[in-house]
DNA sequence: GACAAATTAGGACAACCGTCCTAATTTTCA
DNA sequence: TGAAAATTAGGACGGTTGTCCTAATTTGTC
C-alpha cells in the first residue's frame, strides 16, 4: 500500500539518479508514475520540493544500509561491507555513476539551495566509517581514514561509469581491501 | 586575434565547466560572449556542434599540458605534476568539481553521442601516465598503477566539491604522493 | 569606390519547461 | 445515504529552450 506521493518519490529518485535532476521534467516522472502532470501539485509544490523528498528517502535508505552493516561484528568486515557496494552495484555504477557523487556534482554546479543537504549522505557514510575505524583503535586517524575510503570509492565510481571496466573496479576494491588490511595487521 | 568561433568555444568551455552542460542555454553563451543569439548558427549549427568545439579544446590543451611535463627529467616527478593540479586548481575544483570526470558523468546520464569523445581526455592522461609508470619500470602493472591514479585523483575532485575542505585535498595529495614512493623506493 | 562574401542583429517558430487553476471524480466517514 | 474531503485529469499561463530565417551591416578584394 504505497502511497502516490511514495511512488512519486521513488519514481523520482530512480530518474534523477539515471539521468540526472535538471535533464528530468515533470512529464518524465508524471508518465513513469502514470498520472497527470497537473495533478502533480496536490503532492509536491515544486520540483524542489520533490527532489527534498527523494534526498531524505536516500538518506533514510543509507541509514538502513549502515544499521544492518553494524550487525556485522568486525569493523574491519564493515567497512568491506561499505567497500564492496561497489562490486554489488556495479552494472548501475557503470551505467550511471554514484547516485551520492553524482548528484552532489550536480547540484554544487546548480548552486542549489539542496546541496548542503545532498551532502548529508555522504556525511552519514563518513560519521558511520569514523565509528569503525575508531573501533579498530585508529583514534585521531579514524576521520582522515573514512574520508580517504569515502574519496577512493568515488573516484573508483567516476572512472567506471567512463570506462565501463569491471576488471578496473575489482582491481580498486583488492586495493583498497589490500590498504586495510596494511592498516590493521591481522594477527 | 581571437576569432568568434574561439571566443564561443571559450566561453562555452567555462559555463559547461561552471554550471554544467544541460545547464548551460545559449541566451548564457551568447550573453557571456556579447553576440546576439541567432547569430550562433553562423558559427555552430547546433549546441551539440559547441560541445564538439569545447572538447576539442580541452584535449588540446590537455596535450600541451602534458607535454609540459614531459620536460621535467624524472618520471616520478612528472606524475607528482600530474598529481598537483589537485592543488593548483584548488578553489575551481573545491567549487565545480574536476572538469573531465564531471562532463564525462553528466553525459554518461544523458547517453549523449559525445561522451565517448569526452572519455578521451581521460584516455590522454592515462596513456601519458602509462608512458611514466612504463618509465618507472612497472612493466604489465604500468596501466593498472596509471588508473589508480586516475580514480584517486577523482575521488579527490568529488569529495572536494562536496566538502569544500582544502586540508582534505592536501592530505589525499600526500597520501597520493606516499603511494608513489612505496611503489619506487628512492635510494 | 564597387561588389561579393562574411558576419551580424533581431525576431519568428514550435516545443517544452515548471507552475497553477478549475472542474470533475473518487474516497472517506458520520 | 449524503455531505465533506481528498484526489484526479486536463488544460492554460508565461517563460525559456534549441533552431531557423531574413534583412541589414560590415568586411575584404579587385
Amino acid at each position: 500500500m504505497t502511497s502516490t506521493r511514495e511512488t512519486i518519490t521513488l519514481q523520482a529518485d530512480t530518474l534523477f539518479y539515471e539521468n540526472g535532476f535538471e535533464a528530468t521534467s515533470f512529464g518524465d516522472i508524471a508518465k513513469a508514475v502514470g498520472i497527470s502532470r497537473g495533478n502533480f501539485y496536490h503532492h509536491f509544490k515544486s520540483k524542489d520540493a520533490i527532489l527534498d523528498a527523494v534526498i531524505e528517502l536516500r538518506l533514510a535508505r543509507t541509514q538502513t544500509m549502515l544499521d544492518n552493516w553494524s550487525a556485522e561484528a568486525d569493523p574491519q568486515e564493515r567497512i568491506l561491507s561499505f567497500v564492496r557496494i561497489l562490486i554489488t552495484n556495479q552494472s548501475k555504477i557503470m551505467a550511471f555513476g554514484c547516485p551520492v557523487g553524482t548528484l552532489s556534482s550536480e547540484l554544487a554546479k546548480l548552486e542549489h539551495a539542496a546541496h548542503p543537504r545532498a551532502v548529508e549522505v555522504f556525511d552519514l557514510f563518513k560519521t558511520w566509517l569514523v565509528t569503525q575505524f575508531t573501533a579498530l583503535g585508529h583514534g585521531d586517524k579514524a576521520k582522515d581514514h573514512a574520508l580517504h575510503v569515502l574519496g577512493r570509492s568515488q573516484g573508483v565510481a567516476v572512472m567506471a561509469a567512463a570506462y565501463q571496466d569491471p576488471d578496473f573496479v575489482q582491481a580498486e576494491v583488492d586495493a583498497l581491501e589490500a590498504w586495510l588490511n596494511t592498516l590493521t595487521p591481522h594477527n
